[in-house]
DNA sequence: TTGTGTTTTACGACCTCC
DNA sequence: GGAGGTCGTAAAACACAA
């Protein structure tokens, strides 16, 4: 029985894994889950990831893995029949890492932070901010390509598949400037032309239309800025950030702050607003406690001091 | 299913503190 | 001047009665 990797095309770590698979010529099974019908959050799919993301992959035994930046280095230690898209050399290797976790902690956040308004939230505008953040990480990754054919190096590596999935999405709502970076142009033309680009296209091919089809539908629909859209914490969220206030402190420190927006996958100014409202609402509970027990003491005469009915001394 | 009230994110205005 | 506080509020999400 051939492992089985659990994804829908058009997620960008899915089209980098599939990309990976298909360098690899891997006999994968594919199951799609579909995301938009939260079949993620299903108890058959949750047993094997928890975190309830897509890509997931399970093989015959019942191991299961995801996050496309384990599943791709794994698979390709697994069935490689070299290690020319993980090079084992230490140096290599550290570069192609540290590029995963450029696309893993900057571009990702930066196209989601565009993407699941658009999807979820009904948003047709991009704010300044947001573009500026995606430009900004079109600049970095400019810079890494001066004098590389390939984002790691000399030779193409799943940091290539990995970055191609995100680059391309973004270029979809932040189109890439030719002069601007030129560097990142001629990469993706060069990603373009690999034998197994077509897996990332066809996602990527799924994604345009969705985003288009949203845009086009919220234009009948009342315009919210991105930075009103509102996204539903999920339970492990809320449950830390709850534990945080009542055990720790009403007031979160800087550091303390940093740590559970790594931790959580929050931004620092998200925990921060949090601990705000959380705040608002103790006072709004206190105030409504204090004004019942007002109406109480009015209403009830054995709530008064009782001086004229029992005399004083 | 629909209407209505409540709660949850996110923000703007304004204030204080360093 | 910037960071972070409260307060008030918008709007999405949710709960629940009818």
């Amino acid at each position: 029985m051939a492992p089985v990797l659990y994804m829908i095309p058009y997620s960008q770590p899915v089209r980098a894994t599939l990309m990976t698979i298909k360098a690899l010529n891997i006999d994968i099974e594919l199951k799609e889950i579909n995301l938009l019908e939260k079949q993620q959050f299903s108890s058959d799919y949750t047993k094997h990831n928890p975190q309830h993301t897509v890509p997931t992959l399970v093989e015959e035994d019942g191991f299961s893995l995801w996050d496309s930046h384990a599943i791709m280095p794994y698979l390709v230690e697994k069935y490689g029949k070299d290690d020319s898209l993980y090079p084992r050399d230490l140096r290599k290797r550290a570069i192609v890492n540290q590029r995963l976790h450029f696309e893993n902690g900057v571009l990702f956040p930066s196209t989601m932070a565009i993407i699941r308004p658009i999807i979820y939230g009904g948003v047709k505008s991009i704010p300044e901010d947001k573009i500026a953040d995606i430009k900004e990480a079109y600049g970095f990754l400019e810079k890494f390509l001066e004098g590389k054919d390939w984002v790691a190096g000399k030779s193409v590596t799943i940091a290539d598949f990995s970055i191609i999935s995100s680059i391309t999405t973004m270029n979809v709502v932040v189109p890439v400037d030719p002069v601007e970076y030129p560097n990142i142009t001629t990469w993706i033309k060069m990603v373009e032309q690999l034998p197994y680009y077509d897996v990332n296209k066809t996602g990527l091919d799924q994604i345009k239309k969705i985003i288009e089809e949203k845009l086009k539908r919220s234009e009948i629909r009342k315009t919210r800025t991105l930075d009103k859209y509102r996204i539903v914490y999920t339970e492990l969220q809320r449950v830390q950030l709850e534990k945080e206030f009542i055990f720790h402190s009403k007031y979160i420190t800087t550091e303390r702050k940093a740590e559970l927006a790594a931790e959580l996958g929050l931004s620092q100014r998200q925990i921060k607003i949090w601990f705000q409202n959380r705040r608002a609402k103790e006072r709004k509970q206190n105030k409504r406690h204090v004004e019942e027990k007002n109406l109480v003491n009015d209403c009830d005469p054995l709530q008064t001091d009782g001086s004229e009915l029992f005399g004083s001394s």
